[in-house]
DNA sequence: ATCGGTTTCACAAACGATTGTTGTTTATAA
DNA sequence: TTATAAACAACAATCGTTTGTGAAACCGAT
């Protein structure tokens, strides 16, 4: 009923719990014979080491936290399989929180995170947060930290993005390449930087262009609901011939309003969007997509993290932005 | 730079580590003004008690272990806020694992949770999996499990899930009503009871409508990718007039291939499956769908193994069925 | 036989918290 | 004033590992 210890090996081989401990690790210092013995018994027993005792001596955990704004179908699953890809070698655990968007819990989740002693945090900051002051605390006492995809411009960590602004003006220009003359773009959170400089490169590609900056062509959404009002009032007014969604939500939202509408995509109304495919070829019709691979963000962010941790925390904070291209359907 | 353990605490205020654990325990021996005192020391060193300690001291870890095949779009995203719903005002946290739908990993992922001390365990079974010898490790020593959604008609713990043949039954029904007369079921991997009594249910549909049992119209489909060209291949030979699908993967294949087959829906054929109305509502056109919640799933899955925790994993081994019901869009 | 040098293992001290027990002080009643 | 209880806090053991240190035992070589 009760599990083994390390003393019960011990006590049925007969020798030391030290020694049961260095022999399971395959050191040096002890015989083959003791060694095959031990690994019998340890067997035997179903003896498999207590992962707080350990963790406690060895002040590690083989934990990484992972704190996100939600697991919502989007983006976030491929993620995780990307980070799981990249730690599952290393043979570390991940410890999923999800902050719902709200700072409260984001702070909270990086307590537990440090409670816990997590080996490194990986964090998609939340709507509402502005600073990285709760962050801070956890840098102190030296876990690593590495920040992907929604981050902020103060940020002073690692950092695993794609060139938001880049993406969105590529986006722009295949709508425009297209012919669309009247161009609208859908938005998540404004007070997240991936928002902001999605704008950006929007703006910049309708000005490169010489095309029109309308404010009223452009559209917050933060989930597919709103992003489906949003649509049909927008076309309940302007009738843009051409729609840019920065996010799988918004696309989400505006193809079946489209579709509602009995709006002919691409005839009418073409669309483009920044995604990893998974939805665009979910809707119907399928529209093309800038690919932006969740699978890729999370694997590269785990391997910076464990690059890290193996290093200290040693060397200099960087930016590294991950490779984006167009997919037509 | 290094964390403050409670010796720090104890020895700015003067007082015994021992007091310090009872005055931030809120404990009745301390005297208030002791206690304000501590209070305000852990408050400025920012102490927070190493978790892996106290998990050793105390023979717990807060953490609840979730062994899932995989955290695709479908499902399972809500099945985790659900969970999460459930556990978070007890404390605990979630240490997710993915199977990958492999039996060796999901065996690796018990062993985890039984090294991690995980104070129980909620477990959606993989495709290989066809015993629940593996978790026998895990209940020996005590581990609370609930087994939710996937399981195994052996299933000797708690189970939480749908009444899977009343559902498919209904939704067989519902075509019926509508006036089907050629129904055509899809469903995942053979191997689980899940599609086992789905088929079960959607075979006594048709036979108490003394409809015949055309193996030909049943399907298997373990991917939106083998739906999509299993639902191709079966129009090519047959044309169903209603179609029966078991899970949203399934309902993702076929609708867009009926589209680009220009197979109007519901006119010329009529669909219904079993989802939690997400992927339903983003498919064009929107389908009826027989609700099944995830997040049901979960907070329902997470508050039983608490109760196990917590009454020490004693009362008889209970299979909970959750309500349904056909929602039309 | 004695001496370095290996092997090979035991011993014991951590890691940081929790908790049963003990001891001291203070308050209350006899 | 003394006995007695109650309040408070210190002491020390403990959870199960890991790991630095030291000590037998054994080897071959002098």
């Amino acid at each position: 009923m009760k599990r083994p210890t390390i003393k019960d090996v011990a006590l049925k081989v007969g020798v030391n719990p030290s020694t049961v401990s260095r022999a399971l690790k395959d050191h040096p210092d002890i015989s083959e014979r003791i060694k095959i013995e031990i690994r019998k018994a340890a067997e035997e027993l179903r003896y498999h080491p207590n992962q707080h005792a350990a963790n406690l001596r060895k002040q590690r955990s083989n934990i990484i936290g992972l704190i996100i704004p939600e697991i919502s179908m989007f983006f976030f699953p491929s993620v995780i399989s990307g980070i799981e890809e990249a730690i599952i070698k290393d043979g570390f655990q991940l410890l999923v929180l999800q902050s719902g968007n709200k700072l409260v819990n984001e702070i909270r989740n990086v307590q537990i995170c440090c409670d816990q002693s997590v080996d490194g945090i990986l964090i998609s900051l939340s709507n509402q947060t502005n600073s990285f002051s709760h962050l801070e605390e956890a840098a102190e006492i030296g876990v690593p930290i590495v920040v992907f995809d929604k981050s902020l411009s103060t940020c002073n960590y690692d950092e695993i993005l794609i060139d938001d602004e880049k993406a969105a003006e590529e986006c722009v220009n295949y709508l425009i390449s297209k012919g669309c003359k009247k161009i609208s773009g859908f938005f998540g959170n404004s007070n997240l930087t991936i928002s902001k400089n999605r704008l950006q490169g929007f703006k910049n590609a309708l000005i490169k262009n010489n095309f029109p900056v309308n404010e009223e062509l452009i559209v917050y959404a933060d989930s597919i609901e709103e992003a489906h009002t949003q649509t049909k009032k927008l076309f309940n007014n302007d009738r843009p011939d051409g729609i840019f969604a920065m996010s799988d939500e918004c696309l989400a939202g505006i193809i079946p309003a489209l579709n509602e509408m009995y709006i002919s995509i691409p005839n009418k109304c073409k669309v483009i969007s920044i995604s990893d495919g998974t939805i665009p070829k979910l809707l119907t019709p399928h529209t093309p997509y800038l690919h932006h691979s969740g699978f890729e963000v999370g694997r590269l962010a785990a391997q910076k993290l464990i690059e890290r941790i193996k290093n200290d925390n040693e060397a200099d904070h960087r930016r590294h932005f991950i490779g984006t291209k167009i997919v037509e359907n």
